[in-house]
DNA sequence: GTAGGGTTAG
């Protein structure tokens, strides 16, 4: 590694008024040790470097932690000049060889600074390493996304701690090896290494991403065991382990028994019931949250944004919307795609496009989210040629993830209905089934192309299929939103409107429009929040849809899934 | 007392 002390470039260097003082300085500070370190330790760590630097020139080389948060305060800055200069420094101040807290600190520096060359080389040429500086190099892999390195450093290490285990546990689940993350907390465990929080919160993420309930209630011992039931983020981890392996009755049970919440916490319930079909229940989550006097942060608003999607109910998250651009959330590319998804499935593609115009930098999810919403709308042309637009980008296809090529290939299928063209449909649907082999809408989709092309023999297939697999299709659900309510009408065939219900809303259909309004607003024959549920047959929504009063938003969202 | 790790989302 090559170091210099002079003056590299034409960057202006600060360190080097440092010989200046190291021959000149003899005054000594009246203040204590404690108090020198104190100060100095508050001017690196609030960025003022330069000042401090001035201020305490001769301590410098007298005590070696003043080196320790310079090197620290230096990472924000990520300047590998400035970083090469010090480190030429601390050599000069001798404290490289002496210390090893200097040492590490440097690498730490290195990795922290994206510099994982200069890191790797640092460590090579170290003249005495400790477990410490093999885990920051192992986190340092990680980070870097070169797993199989961290590996490597972790089998070769003479001895290891808890901490290095994390790194690697951490490590193994980031990269969603959940089960080798399993069996590395297995081993750790057989070898005598009790688990921290640290090791419990990356355990627990590593059983929700398997929907491992099983597993998960068997680290929940292990928190209960070691008193971590009430820490922040292993109550939240364990949480979203249960929610996400479907049982949310457990996983709110985890969060309402702790005696605080951050906003981790509240959005692990708030995405819990989102994700669980408990759509209608997230607003006054989110406004619980905002009572308890915490801000939503982006995490919040995507799920709370999704909800409202869910629900088709756009005056809901307009004002969700709003709240975005006050907390200045609204450019966050998550934040913008949960908005292009809400306002297509609320029925105003215009907004979903303004909104991608609002967007700088495209990802591959918000493409996917602005295809979807285009073929949610039946316009399929104008998705494939997105699709077109994303394919100019090599590197965004390469970063798509799996459930993106779900959503162009469904987009496929839906151009396949209209173009009534049944082969194509086959083979498409086939390839979305592989990768998800529950995709009702798939299946729907499938058996009314085969019907349309007179094709029974295949429609009962798919239907037999549906039923061997355990597939259950989603109702059609139709919504209108009458003064910031929603009443969601259900379609049940014509059977269906042989039940009580059916007759009453038979009854209802009969009646002048203002009569039908109010009869809704007193008969809420199912009441979350603000959602009424009915359940009619196809003709009599369209019908009722016939009756909205002007200045009432009716939309029909059709078959859940793509197409319309 | 100067060094390293964990949680939530589109």
């Amino acid at each position: 590694m090559a170091i210099g002390v002079r003056r590299i470039g034409g960057e202006k260097s600060w360190f080097c008024h440092l010989h200046h003082f190291l021959s000149t300085s003899t005054e000594n500070a009246a203040s204590s040790i404690s108090d020198i370190e104190g100060e100095f330790k508050s001017l690196c760590s609030t960025g003022r470097i330069k000042e401090a630097f001035n201020a305490y020139n001769a301590e410098i080389w007298t005590d070696q932690h003043l080196f320790s948060y310079l090197i620290q305060s230096l990472i924000p800055k990520k300047s590998l000049f400035i970083a090469k200069q010090l480190h030429s420094l601390v050599i000069t101040s001798g404290y490289y060889f002496k210390d090893k807290f200097v040492r590490n600190h440097l690498l730490n520096m290195y990795i922290k600074m994206g510099e994982i060359h200069e890191a790797i080389a640092f460590f090579n040429a170290m003249p005495m390493r400790n477990i410490m500086s093999h885990n920051i190099l192992i986190n340092g892999h990680v980070q870097h996304g070169d797993l199989e390195s961290a590996i490597n450093v972790f089998d070769e290490m003479p001895e290891r701690n808890v901490a290095t285990w994390n790194a690697m546990i951490s490590g193994l689940v980031h990269f969603e090896f959940n089960e080798n993350g399993l069996f590395l907390f297995r081993e750790m465990h057989g070898l005598g290494f009790l688990p921290d929080e640290f090791t419990l919160g990356s355990v627990l993420r590593g059983c929700a991403g398997l929907r491992a309930s099983y597993a998960g209630k068997q680290v929940h011992a292990y928190v209960l065991k070691y008193g971590y039931e009430f820490n922040l983020v292993v109550g939240s981890s364990l949480a979203h382990m249960y929610m996400k392996s479907s049982s949310l009755g457990e996983g709110e049970r985890v969060i309402k028994v702790m005696p605080m919440r951050n906003v981790v916490a509240w959005n692990t319930l708030i995405a819990g019931n989102a994700q669980n079909g408990h759509s209608e229940g997230v607003l006054d989550l989110y406004n619980m949250m905002k009572m308890s006097g915490l801000r939503p942060d982006k995490i919040t608003l995507v799920s709370v944004i999704s909800s409202c999607a869910e629900l088709a109910t756009l005056f809901q998250g307009q004002q969700i919307h709003a709240e975005a651009i006050k907390a200045g959330a609204n450019s966050a590319v998550a934040v913008l795609s949960s908005l292009i998804s809400m306002y297509s499935k609320c029925g105003c593609l215009e907004d979903s496009m303004k909104a991608l115009s609002d967007c700088e930098h495209l990802d591959a999810v918000l493409w996917s989210s602005m295809i979807a919403a285009y073929g949610f709308h039946g316009r399929g042309e104008e998705a494939v040629h997105l699709f077109e637009q994303m394919e100019q980008e090599e590197a965004m296809i390469r970063s798509m993830p799996l459930e993106a090529d779900v959503v162009i290939w469904k987009t496929l299928l839906s151009a396949c209905k209209i173009h009534r063209n049944a082969d194509m449909a086959t083979r498409t649907a086939e390839e979305i089934l592989r990768l998800n082999p529950q995709d009702s809408a798939t299946y729907v989709l499938l058996s009314n192309i085969h019907a349309s092309a007179k094709r029974w023999k295949d429609v009962s297939k798919v239907r037999t299929t549906m039923r061997d697999r355990n597939v259950k299709k989603e109702p059609g659900l139709s919504w209108l939103e009458v003064k910031n309510r929603i009443f969601q009408f259900s379609m049940v065939g014509p059977h269906g409107a042989k039940n009580a219900l059916g007759k009453c809303c038979k009854k209802m259909f009969n009646m002048n429009h203002k009569d039908v309004i109010d009869y809704i607003l007193v008969s809420q024959i199912k009441s979350p929040s603000n959602c009424i549920t009915f359940n009619l047959i196809d003709e009599e929504v369209e019908g009722l849809m016939d009756t909205a009063p002007a200045g009432c938003r009716a939309r029909n969202r059709g078959y859940s899934g793509v197409g319309a």
